[in-house]
DNA sequence: TATTGTTATACTCTATAACTATA
DNA sequence: TATAGTTATAGAGTATAACAATA
């Protein structure tokens, strides 16, 4: 460890990978045994607040394929937290409903990533956490709306080709 | 498509994900051929502004394991943006210099993040985006600073144990 | 013909341990 | 004995294409 100056980043990936992380690594370990972690997670709190949705309606809101989506629901189905049941206007989906051990479970699950995320923001008082929450929400719901499809929102860095070419 | 509600998350975690998301999915696009994309980018960054470093001191700042960054370092050296040197004071350790296409791109390379970014805030005022970086960027620097070793931060979920034993 | 869900394959990323050379 | 860097292996995670059933 020499004494040298570590830059200081403005950089806003930065910032935002080192909060993804910290916030992971917080996530699995209170997380512990609970069927593919932090997903697992989102699966059942979205299915909870969107009863009666499709797996590819859950999906597409969590920016999850629906092909892994397959094994998410088997792993949570399995381990009893939720259950496949016919869609009622279209035979080719499947309905996603919590079983009671999963809503009771997720009660426990939500109070347990409060406290994750408020270790995580441990540094803001909370004012500052209501409006980094509030404007990271705003940024995160128009990159919702248009997910992968729009190519060519911005076009490569010609330059890199040319140095690299 | 059916027309359920879907829930809208208050939840931190779903938005730090979605955006995530997007700006790997932007920045992707954005970097092209560049070798590890947007880990190659970020090491290219620290290596310009904290000279001199060590490889273990790239890697512990972008919280990137050891072993990943020789891989890393690897393929930027190959592409001719970074070099190699004997360590001025260890000789166990390696000191990270950019060669001068490597400053070249970067200078480009920088732009075209700042061009991502933008995008991704597109949604905020030019007050906001400063208040989302400076927030963001408080929080991950706490977040470095306490690593992975501090492993009882927050306890396990006993009642996920109980639920799924 | 398009869409939901499933399955299978391959590919990428990451975590772990072991090795070397220095300290 | 501990550390910086490297290498090799296996495991998790992810993307892709193909298939069956239904719209």
């Amino acid at each position: 460890m020499t004494a040298h100056a570590l830059p200081d980043p403005a950089d806003l990936g930065w910032a935002l990978g080192r909060a993804v992380q910290r916030y992971q690594d917080l996530a699995a370990r209170k997380l512990g045994a609970l069927p593919s972690g932090i997903r697992g997670f989102r699966v059942l709190s979205t299915v909870a607040a969107g009863s009666g949705c499709s797996q590819l309606e859950i999906a597409t809101h969590l920016g999850i394929d629906r092909t892994q989506m397959t094994y998410l629901v088997d792993d949570l189905a399995t381990a009893g937290l939720l259950e496949r049941q016919p869609h009622p206007t279209d035979r080719r989906a499947r309905t996603l409903v919590l079983t009671a051990t999963g809503e009771e479970l997720l009660g426990h699950l939500e109070r347990a990533m409060a406290e994750v995320e408020g270790y995580l923001m441990a540094e803001l008082s909370a004012g500052e956490r209501d409006t980094l929450r509030a404007l990271l929400l705003r940024v995160s719901v128009a990159a919702a709306a248009e997910p992968a499809p729009n190519g060519d929102a911005l076009g490569p860095c010609a330059a890199i080709e040319q140095l690299l070419g």
